[in-house]
DNA sequence: TCCCAGGTAGTA
DNA sequence: ACTACCTGGGAA
């Protein structure tokens, strides 16, 4: 395994007394000896891992997952290591069983206590994470299926041609299950019964999944162009290097990025480990799974939020036991416990949806860059638009670099124009400029597909009363209620706070005064069917697909060509490919560049070009129109001028100037309870106790982002620190100094995404 | 005086 | 994260 056996991997120290021998020689052996006590880690959140005691009938080593009573109740933990020793032996309570199921590996325990320590959590809760993925221990339970039994039975009975039907399928075929034989044989459950009950058919016991569909990675691949190819040699080199090392695979839109890291992929399958692919979002872009299907002859494992319980377990058990030898997944696939990785890839690195806010709040990217170090592995980092971060370390040379920059089979980047709603405006509460109007009637004459883009669900953003001034807010947060007429509500995007459409005020009371501010989708969706209503249109948002199911299927429908033009949100953004689509309008480039975040413009520069890649993948030309108030702002000159490296070094410059990441580092403490007073008082003692330095600047008190969120009041105080500032110790030391009482939460959100 | 709710400490 | 336990206010 990759990493380990060094003497320099801490393991286990059991100390010169200990039953656990720490000679490397006789190691897996007396690792199993039984310790007398033993540290299990619980998913929970405890400051350390509790020790227990070890029955003499029990054979328990590290990384066991074990049942252990805790208070009155049993859970599932992990032996984390020999036992501290902390607590008087009296106290100590035995475990109860140990799990049949591969160990977790080391290096993944290594992983999870890295993960604590960094982002400042407690161990338990990040073990909460990587077991969260598991409904029970249990192996899974084999499933009854029948073949032909003893002739001799046949004679007894009656042969009706349902059952002939059933004995057929069976005289030719391997042993099936009831429900699969019933519906084949056209006939119900009861004449499969019966003539099981009669030893016609007699049982067998199937165990699910073992002979998995293994990735072929014999295949012959595509042919690749030059560059193409000496990228795909370089990931190959990588592979087979088997050490850690960073690279970024630097590709525009339909440059080929995937074909080349599918040759990393081959690479380490060849070498017979396993691979971690992780895509911002589990619309898992079906795209994605037909393109691994067509390389490698059948599906990858897939872990995503999605799986049945069932599903779940069975994907978890695979990968624990290696049988999955290609995992892809959102962000959580980072947490299972692989036993051999051999390689990490990234794609759309740059992806906000990498960063999780909630619970443990950590950045997936970055903690998969950290667990490709610790394993010893290399990690590819892939994206047409890298992360100014990804992007500042590989003109470092802390990372490799490996670029695409043409697009492959010739087919050139999409042309794009900005369009000056100031002076191609829009009709009173239009929102299409003329220009863009005439684009989407030229592209349709064409018999091609167009797509609109506006980042913002429902019907309008804000209702206020014509009458009194009055504005729709959520009562749980500071956010504006959004109309979704289609549904008939108001909506917060916040919380599930909803309400039924409005006809009175309620405020002053007036009646029909209620009026929508501003576009969301669906409002466009109705510009579009006055303005052409011939065409036909489809919505694309996280509203009107709910699941991967759906996602496929509106996909196909544009491939397929029974839609003319698709109005969509970010969802409509990633990773598909349309080959008739050749006109790409955004209704507001404006909508991300408001407000004091850090990554304001970076994060507008890659949402807009990702959207643009939409169009004109294939031969044909694509247009892309950017609906502007500001044209002169840098990150619109930047798409327009294709001039991508000097807006990087802008903003590379800008941050460097102001000591922001990736040149200095940033913390945030959100301080949060339901009472605003004692949220108030306990942000303020934060913030006078804060550690007095030269070098380490604190930001705040202040309102969060979202000052009132589902409820609880939040304030946010920010430290700045240089690079070579170690945080975490100085915040530890921080909040040890502040006493926070139950009601108040001060969570640590170290290298925030967004910022005041 | 008792009962119940809500806050809190402890779980090894 | 749960749970048992404790404290205090209100009704009997």
């Amino acid at each position: 395994m990759a990493g380990q056996g060094s003497s320099s991997t801490p393991g286990f120290d059991f100390g010169p007394d200990s039953d656990f021998d720490d000679a490397p020689s006789s190691r897996d052996l007396d690792l199993r000896a039984p310790p007398r006590r033993v540290a299990v880690l619980l998913p929970l959140p405890l400051p350390e891992a509790y020790d227990y005691k070890v029955p003499a009938s029990l054979d328990i080593g590290p990384g066991d997952y074990v049942e252990v009573p805790l208070g009155p109740r049993h859970l599932l933990g992990v032996v984390w290591g020999p036992g501290a020793g902390g607590v008087a032996d009296g106290k100590l309570r035995p475990i109860g069983q140990r799990f049949d199921v591969p160990p977790m590996p080391e290096i993944h325990r290594r992983f999870i206590d890295w993960v604590a320590a960094y982002t400042m959590a407690p161990p338990g809760a990040v073990l909460r994470m990587a077991l969260s993925a598991i409904g029970g221990m249990e192996p899974p339970k084999p499933t009854t299926a029948y073949q032909l039994g003893d002739p001799a039975r046949l004679a007894e009975l009656r042969l009706t041609p349902a059952r002939r039907r059933v004995l057929d399928l069976l005289a030719d075929g391997p042993p099936r299950p009831p429900a699969e034989l019933a519906l084949d044989a056209g006939c119900g459950v009861g004449v499969v019964r019966g003539l099981a009950d009669a030893g016609v058919l007699e049982p067998v016991l199937l165990y699910p999944s073992r002979d998995l569909p293994k990735p072929d990675w014999t295949l012959p691949g595509p042919n690749l162009s030059g560059e193409q190819a000496s990228g795909a040699a370089t990931l190959r080199a990588r592979v087979a290097d088997a050490v850690f090392s960073a690279t970024l695979l630097d590709g525009v839109t339909g440059s080929g990025k995937t074909e080349v890291y599918f040759e990393g992929i081959a690479a380490a399958l060849e070498a017979g480990g396993q691979v971690l692919v992780l895509l911002p979002e589990i619309a898992l872009s079906a795209q994605w799974l037909e393109r691994f299907a067509a390389r490698f002859g059948s599906a990858p494992h897939q872990w995503h939020s999605d799986l049945s319980g069932a599903q779940r377990r069975a994907t978890w058990r695979d990968v624990a036991t290696g049988a999955a030898r290609v995992v892809v997944g959102a962000r959580s696939a980072l947490f299972l416990p692989y036993p051999d990785l051999r390689l990490i890839l990234i794609d759309e690195e740059h992806d906000p949806s990498f960063k999780q806010e909630d619970g443990v709040i950590y950045n997936a990217r970055d903690m998969a860059v950290a667990r490709a170090h610790l394993g010893g592995i290399p990690i590819v980092l892939v994206s047409a638009t890298p992360s100014l971060e990804s992007a500042i370390n590989a003109e470092a040379h802390r990372y490799g670099k490996i670029d695409l920059p043409a697009r492959h089979g010739g087919a050139t980047m999409p042309e794009m124009k900005l369009i000056d709603l100031r002076v191609d405006r829009p009709p009173r509460n239009r929102w299409l400029a003329p220009t863009l109007v005439t684009a989407l009637t030229e592209t349709f004459a064409e018999g091609e597909q167009a797509m609109l883009f506006l980042n913002r669900r429902g019907y309008a953003p804000l209702t206020l009363c014509r009458n009194c001034g009055h504005r729709l807010q959520c009562p749980n947060c500071t956010a504006w209620l959004v109309e979704h007429r289609l549904a008939g509500k108001l909506q917060c995007h916040h919380c599930d706070f909803t309400v039924r459409l409005l006809d009175v005020c309620p405020s002053c009371g007036a009646e029909g005064s209620l009026t929508a501010c501003g576009p969301g989708v669906e409002r466009i969706a109705e510009e579009v069917a006055h303005l052409f209503p011939d065409q036909r249109t489809a919505l694309m948002t996280s509203d009107s697909l709910i699941g991967p199911h759906a996602i496929r299927e509106m996909v196909r429908r544009v491939q397929d060509h029974e839609i003319d033009l698709l109005i969509g949100t970010q969802v409509m953004a990633k990773g598909h490919h349309f080959p008739m689509l050749t006109l790409v309008g955004v209704v507001d480039s404006d909508l991300g560049l408001g407000g004091g975040d850090l990554r304001a413009a970076e994060r507008t520069y890659q949402l807009l070009q990702q959207v643009a890649g939409r169009a004109g993948r294939a031969e044909r030309a694509g247009r892309v129109f950017l609906q502007t108030y500001m044209p002169e702002h840098p990150v619109l000159q930047a798409l327009v001028s294709g001039d991508r490296d000097s807006f990087y070094e802008r903003e590379a410059e800008e941050r460097h100037h102001h000591a922001m990441p990736p040149f200095g580092r940033l913390a945030a403490l959100i301080v949060s309870g339901e009472e605003e007073g004692t949220v108030d008082a306990v942000a303020r003692a934060l913030g006078r106790s804060a550690p007095r330095s030269e070098t380490v600047q604190i930001l705040g008190p202040a309102p969060a982002p979202y000052a009132l969120l589902r409820g609880r009041h939040r304030r946010r105080l920010l430290l700045k620190a240089p690079r070579a500032v170690s945080v975490q110790p100085l915040i530890a030391d921080w909040l040890s100094r502040v006493e926070v009482p139950g009601s108040v939460r001060v969570q640590v959100d170290i290298d925030p995404y967004s910022f005041l």
